[in-house]
DNA sequence: ACGCGGCCCTGCCGGC
DNA sequence: TGCCGGCAGGGCCGCG
């Protein structure tokens, strides 16, 4: 489950080819991650051109070659980026494989919910220039959350922190974080929360995408033990905040997890933060 | 326009 | 011990 944090690892994966010519690639064209995508086209045009620059946004990642050539990948679910030696023998699931002298920067993606788009423009392509304003950005302000949550006030807090044109890259588990941390209940609707909640919502957005990036997105370490993240999967798991036993049910079409005392359905009088 | 349910995939895990 | 059914989920589509 490649989240923002986990996009920004494994991008990060592919830079040890920066500035290098790619030389051949592999990829298997039949495979449902290049739908929709010329994949006559990317081999064209991507070959003998020197790879040029990296980005992530949310969920998605945007990697330039030459000048005008934009190689876009989503992770889907199960999707990876790595780094091998240009001798390395392509797997069954490794279904993209740009290949520089000394290495061969592969896409990996077992359960094929990724996706691989390409264009050729002298601008990025519409589908990442139009992408909504990054959680960390001074653009998400307070106000902007508060029309989001009117905008959709029937949906649950968690169908809508799912919603990657609002919030992108925020996945399942990152969703229950938020949630869990601002100590509200993933099936409060949107267009019910206070002011007090839309700013502590708010900040905990924000902080956990912070956090998230600076630790999984630099080396993949743990978040810190305090967080839900560290517990939500154990069966039989308790809130690390009250030690009680914490719920599971689907929510917004996702397995949800949280804990239905520090996150009562009808908010607690004078909640104070943490 | 919005909210939701179903579908695509296959690795993995629990139960028998 | 080995097999197999069902679960997991990001995004997209179609329905009401």
């Amino acid at each position: 489950m490649p989240e923002l944090a986990e996009v920004e690892y494994f991008r990060k994966k592919w830079n040890v080819g920066l500035d290098h010519k790619i030389v051949s690639i592999h990829l298997q064209s039949e495979k449902r991650v290049f739908r929709q995508t010329s994949t006559t086209l990317l081999a064209r045009k991507i070959r003998g051109r020197s790879f040029h620059s990296s980005h992530a946004h949310g969920k998605q990642m945007l990697f330039r070659f030459g000048s005008d050539a934009w190689l876009g990948i989503h992770l889907g679910m199960t999707g990876r980026l790595l780094a091998a030696s240009s001798l390395h023998r392509p797997s069954s699931s490794d279904h993209l494989i740009l290949r520089t002298a000394s290495h061969s920067l592969i896409f990996r993606d077992p359960r094929l919910f990724g996706r691989v788009r390409f264009a050729v423009s002298p601008r990025p392509p519409s589908w990442w220039s139009n992408l909504p304003p990054p959680i960390h950005s001074p653009k998400f302000t307070v106000p902007y959350l508060r029309k989001i949550c009117a905008r959709r006030a029937r949906s649950p807090l968690k169908a809508l922190l799912l919603m990657q044109q609002f919030f992108p890259g925020i996945g399942n588990w990152m969703a229950d974080e938020i949630l869990w941390q601002a100590k509200l209940c993933p099936r409060t609707l949107s267009g019910a929360l206070s002011s007090s909640s839309i700013a502590q919502l708010h900040q905990r957005l924000r902080q956990i995408c912070r956090t998230s990036l600076r630790l999984i997105g630099h080396d993949y370490s743990d978040p810190p033990k305090t967080w839900l993240y560290r517990h939500r999967w154990r069966s039989g798991g308790y809130c690390p905040r009250c030690q009680r036993r914490l719920s599971r049910a689907p929510i917004g079409g996702r397995t949800t997890c949280w804990c239905p005392t520090c996150q009562p359905s009808t908010p607690l009088p004078l909640a104070s933060p943490d």
